[in-house]
DNA sequence: GGCACTAATGCTCAGTCTGAGTATTAGTGG
DNA sequence: CCACTAATACTCAGACTGAGCATTAGTGCC
């Protein structure tokens, strides 16, 4: 036997699919216990961890991935999972997770219903400043974070995220924003990693929280994950991985809400999206919504170029 | 006996410093053997990734690190180091290891010999487009690697990654380079991992490198770093963690150019700079470079909050 | 003290980009 | 033919950028 524990290294992946309104994650496991699509990495077979997320999610769920990116590694002691969650790993063990984010494109139903998708703000309703909803979600939580706000530290920690004064709302700021929230006790992890090694007594405190837990520290996964994305699409083409090969621009716009949460206006953004180059116009119209039919574009050639940037994101004012 | 190899985790640091030109890297090993600085993750001791690459750090060089982020998690199968460099390790077992950027701010003559430092140009000189140095090493490369340009596909890789055509150098694509140099085998370690497991005899291709080697993919962990921190400068005010507490406008342009490897436009920077609100004036002088007195600057509360973005780069004219 | 020299600062101007609107236009369903 | 809904056009002022030219405050020498 040998004495010292082993790592083991773990592979999650958010895996992000564009549907109707908001942008799915790809989830597994039973009730109860959702996670993400998790898998070891196996020292002998995998040569490198990207071939290993491609070839695991494949058999996983059926998808080929397109874009695929290393996100974070996540290693802290005391976040990861409850070791029973974790399969043949034992006591002694460390799990170290490197995080991906795989970018599934867009799926059609019969797609959509092979796998367990779920609308990524179901765990992260307070991140979705599109409608009065996730307004309404922050301001259930408001008040307990500005009570745990005590000192003067927290408070400016608490009002930077959240943009409470002065500051405006940072839409890629979504790590901070959860972990302040974990710190604070007002997402049911923070009670469960608390809870750990405590007589199951102590942790009994009943409270309503906002937003959905997931396994282990994948919610944290995911906000890493929606941060760096919400944050790449301001300075790199990724949008297009994840729209149809043939969008009207407002799909493209609702797609790039959706995504960051907020809502942009109209007109600035086919501008600045036209003069960026990053698409060009098909021939073909596309008319289905009762409006005024729209041109149907494509990526440009100079979108799959390795120096392209992202899009602007032009607010629309309340 | 465990039949199953091991998985060592390895973090390597690059611990950036500001000296008088260049950006200056922290070093380790023998000569010969030179790379960054590694230490071996305790799965027991530490807590987490961070702590464990301050503390192995701190007591490797006997420097406190300022800021830390995690840079990426490398696990290439044949890019690692030959075994025997890594310690303890054997044979089967399969080493990732967890790269991190630390910025060790402005050092002292003192500090600065305390550690074996070296301006991270010697690994990258064509990444020096200060000067007419650096175009004169990319100058000796683009033969050999319009010659390995066979197909279009890697025609416009290079195109894109060099700037060639119409396309304009991108500072922060240190990676895409490096890889590049390293597919067409015009650096040394893409000869050393194509040897390993090879006759020795098929290896003896002689052949003058620009640019000095590192150990394992220690170059490869040095040029990410090199991209990121010059990617970050632009939305992120990290150069203050690497700028002395107090600095004239121009050794803040100095420092940045220096990080970037490019020549900006003076007149444009200050005014961008002040600008920004991320720095301020403190009332004091600096005269000692014997033209008009130059302010010093300090950076500003602002700069210090989570929002703060980073420096506009304008470009001079070559 | 005055002169040459060196950087640091100041100021200007045209062209471009952005935020915010107002105004048309081309379909759809009575 | 009319009301309604989106898509697409056009406008205007203010802010930001790239490029220069101009001025100033030290230093070291005759």
């Amino acid at each position: 036997m040998n004495a010292t524990p082993r790592v083991i290294i773990g592979l999650s992946a958010v895996v992000v699919a564009a549907s109707g309104k908001g942008p799915d994650v790809l989830l597994s496991g039973s009730p109860g216990a959702i996670g993400l699509p998790f898998g070891s990495f196996d020292p002998i077979g995998h040569r490198t961890f990207e071939l290993a997320v491609r070839d695991f999610v494949t058999s996983q769920t059926g998808f080929a991935l397109g874009y695929v990116e290393q996100l974070y590694t996540f290693g802290d002691k005391g976040r990861e999972a409850p070791v029973a969650d974790m399969g043949q790993s034992s006591d002694a063990d460390r799990v170290v997770s490197v995080g991906y984010i795989a970018l599934a494109g867009s799926i059609d139903e019969g797609q959509r219903r092979a796998g367990v998708w779920a609308d990524w703000y179901r765990f992260f309703p307070w991140e979705d400043r599109r409608s009065e909803a996730g307004a309404r979600a922050l301001d259930l939580l408001l008040p307990d974070l500005k009570a745990w706000a005590t000192t003067t530290e927290r408070q400016s920690r608490v009002a930077m995220a959240f943009g409470l004064h002065g500051q405006s709302w940072q839409e890629s700021q979504v790590l901070d924003r959860f972990e302040l929230l974990y710190e604070a006790g007002l997402v049911q992890e923070a009670q469960r990693d608390r809870a750990k090694g405590q007589a199951p007594a102590a942790a009994a405190t009943e409270r309503t929280y906002v937003g959905e837990p997931l396994v282990s520290d994948h919610r944290r996964i995911l906000a890493t994950a929606m941060g760096r994305l919400r944050a790449k699409i301001r300075y790199r083409p990724i949008v297009f991985d994840l729209a149809p090969a043939r969008f009207t621009l407002s799909e493209l716009q609702d797609l790039v809400e959706a995504l960051c949460g907020v809502k942009l206006h109209k007109q600035n953004f086919r501008r600045t999206l036209e003069r960026s180059g990053l698409v060009e116009s098909t021939g073909a119209m596309h008319a289905e919504t009762g409006g005024r039919p729209a041109m149907l574009f494509t990526r440009s050639a100079t979108s799959r170029q390795a120096g392209a940037t992202g899009l602007s994101l032009p607010l629309a004012k309340r």
